[in-house]
DNA sequence: TTAGATGGTGGAACGCGTTTCAGAGCAAGA
DNA sequence: TCTTGCTCTGAAACGCGTTCCACCATCTAA
């Protein structure tokens, strides 16, 4: 394969006018710049970008790390970092952790070894004060609440609030013993979720329902199955994904039960399936959340920290 | 940040001796591995993994393209390519094209500049012949009957042969109007699988009905409004994907359709949600899949060409 | 007329780890 | 005693594109 060096020696000129004609630097004269592309189209000249990347210092490629890419949740922030890559002209390596500490670490040490510019954490099991001090490396932005962090950037929603709010609902719609579902119980919103849910507790006691380890439309029977065996039952259910949520009413419905009169269901996310089971949910901008992800791994975003806004769908669950 | 150079400087020996000893090559006498290492750890030397790849003309990088990792078949494939991508130590890039041909004419041309070893494609848009063109610059590797072809490696099932079945099966078990539902129309598996349709309606003639660009559970509801439009109506359905088999399950329990006496489903994948709804399908083993292309595109793989066995699973929707 | 752009060009250093090769020291086998 | 053959070490070349800097030629503004 041709090098630099030997289009520059086959069309007579230097390697740095070669590099030039490449770069479309304009110093160029069209002369030499049409006898460097045609022997550059003779060999069909490729650039390695290993070499441009050691050169220039950075990769252009970003690492994502996410627990699994089957979730949805999941795969629609991906999708949203997909499309600022294209745009951005940048590529991405998608680091599956199944949350294993091990896989974490290895993300932050390609970024310690230059492999990647920038990571992108959705979600982690290493603490937050640890993948602060690899920021040196290269930027880093997670997505969940790291407001007053001052290394980290970070693009979240408010999940402590958005939980209060559809607690509140549906005590309002009457419901007396709310419990709520949710994928697994460590993680900072997990943490945020508990938070409201204590808060709504005091303020009206009542049995605690929480139900864990939920992820998939499957996991919807599981939860029916526990809620089964209980004898004081939750009558409403907070569950902080959409595929589950209907996975419980596809459960519910198998039992025979009505909803919302036996159980009501809000859902998190208005994935297209809530649309289509007329689930009442909160529509969290995920592949959005995604877009703004990677903006902020370039450096382009202008504040460290940026919350977006959900908002309550109501359907036909509550 | 310290390179090899000043790590030699500072422990007093060569660079060599220093690569040898981040190396673990046997010829380096204690004392100066250790004085290596202690300046090593002084300075936290890091490796630049582009300056390796550079040197070593590789970049321990794969490729994986696929149209859109939201869809559980293609996070099921991912999930087994990253399964080996980790017991290899290499990690990938994956690439969503969203079935755009620039999308895929990049992941190529990546190859081409080195930025990656090589190239599993999950589902394409542009001609195999084109794509073969490519395999100078790196092994690639379809999941498609790719049998024949002699540059590019392939790993696939039998769709022809899984579709021929599943009609017979249909058509033993007393069904007369069997349609099928798929995701997109052109592409080499839903070629087979047409093909096999066209075979069993010159076998057994009967009124066609084939619904396309079927991807997600939601996508059931759309293809039951179709059917509903029709005045003779399909009494059996092949199903490309589980998921939007239990979409059309959802839509037909929704419609007070009962399943299978009027509406029989069969489904693809196997995947959790087949089983939580008592779907009968074929049980395709994707995340093995995805294993087996991961070890294809690192050569590890004794034949080019490789089929996976894949067997019905009855439930109760036939 | 002169100082100061502006266009155009190339040599050489740089980013950094790997690998080849030559050579030295030393022990075992012939 | 001589030949192998291993252990150990380092100089230098290599992979390859980018960029700094020096330099020449024109041309323009003062």
């Amino acid at each position: 394969m041709a090098n630099i060096r030997d289009i520059a020696k086959m069309a007579g000129v230097s390697v740095t006018t070669v590099s030039r004609v490449i770069n479309d630097h304009p110093y160029v004269s069209e002369e030499k710049r049409k006898a460097v592309i045609d022997v550059m189209r003779k060999v069909d000249y490729q650039v390695n970008r290993t070499a441009v990347s050691l050169s220039q210092g950075k990769s252009h490629l970003i690492g994502v790390v996410v627990p699994f890419v089957k979730h949805p949740y999941f795969g629609l922030l991906i999708e949203g970092i997909a499309k600022q890559a294209v745009e951005n002209h940048y590529h991405f390596v998608l680091i599956q952790t199944n949350y294993e500490k091990e896989r974490e670490q290895e993300a932050l040490d390609m970024l310690k070894h230059k492999q990647i510019d920038g990571l992108i954490i959705c979600s982690h099991r290493i603490e937050l004060p640890t993948i602060e001090a690899y920021q040196q490396y290269g930027r880093i932005v997670v997505s969940e609440n790291a407001a007053g962090n001052k290394s980290i950037d970070s693009v979240f929603v408010d999940h402590y609030q958005s939980f209060m709010d559809a607690l509140a609902y549906l005590k309002h719609k009457g419901y007396k013993r709310i419990g709520y579902c949710i994928g697994r119980e460590s993680g900072s919103n997990s943490y945020f979720r508990q938070l409201a849910y204590k808060e709504f507790l005091r303020q009206y006691p009542q049995k605690e329902f929480v139900f864990t380890e939920n992820y998939y439309f499957e996991d919807g029977q599981k939860v029916m199955d526990e809620i089964s065996e209980l004898t004081e039952k939750p009558d409403a259910l907070l569950v902080t994904s959409d595929v589950v949520a209907a996975g419980i009413l596809t459960a519910c419905k198998n039992a025979h039960m009505r909803v919302p009169k036996d159980m009501a269901i809000i859902g998190f996310d208005n994935q297209p399936i809530a649309k289509m089971m007329d689930i009442t949910t909160f529509e969290i901008p995920i592949a959005t959340m995604g877009e703004r992800l990677f903006q902020h791994v370039l450096g382009k975003a202008i504040n460290r920290h940026e919350e977006l806004a959900i908002n309550l769908i109501e359907r036909g669950t509550v």
